[in-house]
DNA sequence: GTGGTCTAGACCACA
DNA sequence: GTGGTCTAGACCACG
């Protein structure tokens, strides 16, 4: 089962299920062309809303991690045009790092984290 | 003016003020033992209700960033034993490490960057 | 009616309402896994505002006492990790045990009164 | 130094000095007939108001663990009248016990628990 | 429907 | 002066 979801958690369902397909793609345990469930098997499997999984497929299509084909429904791929982090993302980033250092990690130690991170998402 | 809020924002205007003071004191900018303004001081500059800034004040004192004194109002403090990162800030930075992957950074990239914001903070 | 608030008290009714919601857990009158009335509910019923019923619930939350679930609103759970009293509910139990024996009563006499309200709450 | 008061508690500077002061004589740290300092002693120890000492002296001679003298001033002294816990002790009294309970504590153990804690006051 | 957030006032306890 | 609490509304995000 790709989803974990949690009903208590503040997070959003739609956004845990689009964080989740966006971890996986990273990950490359999801690869690019490979179809995602139909909305409504997904809704019905995870036990949420319709609504819920559409609106987390519409977030993943606007930022350009999914392409909806008529026949073959939702296509995961990725983004065509890799810019860098987004604004959005960049203020995130730069959130962590002044929690990081206020949390008692040294630039070294911030800096390595960062880059098992990112290693561990190379599946 | 230490706060620039963004009433457009979706991101709660107690949680901009949360953010920026938990900047400000990984920047260096608010230093250990200063006082914050009176919750009304900044409620009224920042034109915004008392209870958000209340609200803001009291998430950063169960984030151990703050202490109310009694007889002095609310004062910047680093945590007492810094611990590194917690669960929630682990998740955030693992999603932040494969959204640049997927956005086409490579792994140095990252770590260059998460090591050129974390030296952004030291002010 | 589950709540019987005391306005003339100098205890927050936010306080009054977690009190009466931890009581009724540990009595059994409230089961695990039982909904709690909405907040607009509770709060209608009880007389009081919306807020004051949500700081009651969100302080709930914090204790481990509630979880909400998105899609179903607020629920009972006793503590997943049950680890003793925390060391602000030692320093008041404590203070209770001097003000016994300040009252006049023997050891012996005071911890029977602890089982028996202990008892009590056995519901 | 008798008074080790907490700036930044939620409990007021002024029930924290009551609180101790119950307590030492709870632990047989201070006797009845014993002064205790004058209040303005006293609150240019601790670096408190003067008023905030007064309160607390004013506090403790309502409940019977004070009485003042003319000449010798504040001297301490056990309540004439035990009588057993007031309405307001038991109810904090029976809050922990429900607490105990959730926070997984046996009869048994809460009631050894209390023991222990009377017993501790015996000094 | 739910909880989360916010406003524009207010009163109180504390120091 | 400070923070803590509360009211009577309101709007929004979520499911």
């Amino acid at each position: 089962m790709l989803f974990e979801l949690d009903f208590q958690s503040p997070v959003p369902i739609y956004k845990q299920i689009r964080d989740q397909v966006v971890l996986a793609v990273a990950e490359g345990r999801l690869l690019p062309g490979e179809r995602l469930p139909a909305i409504r098997t997904l809704a019905e499997d995870a036990g949420v809303n319709n609504m819920t999984v559409s609106k987390a497929y519409q977030l993943l299509k606007s930022e350009g991690y999914l392409v909806t084909d008529r026949r073959s429904g939702a296509v995961v791929c990725r983004p065509s045009a890799p810019a860098g982090l987004d604004e959005d993302q960049m203020v995130r980033l730069r959130m962590l790092a002044g929690e990081a250092k206020l949390a008692g990690l040294s630039r070294a130690e911030f800096e390595a984290l960062c880059g098992s991170l990112y290693h561990e998402t190379e599946g």
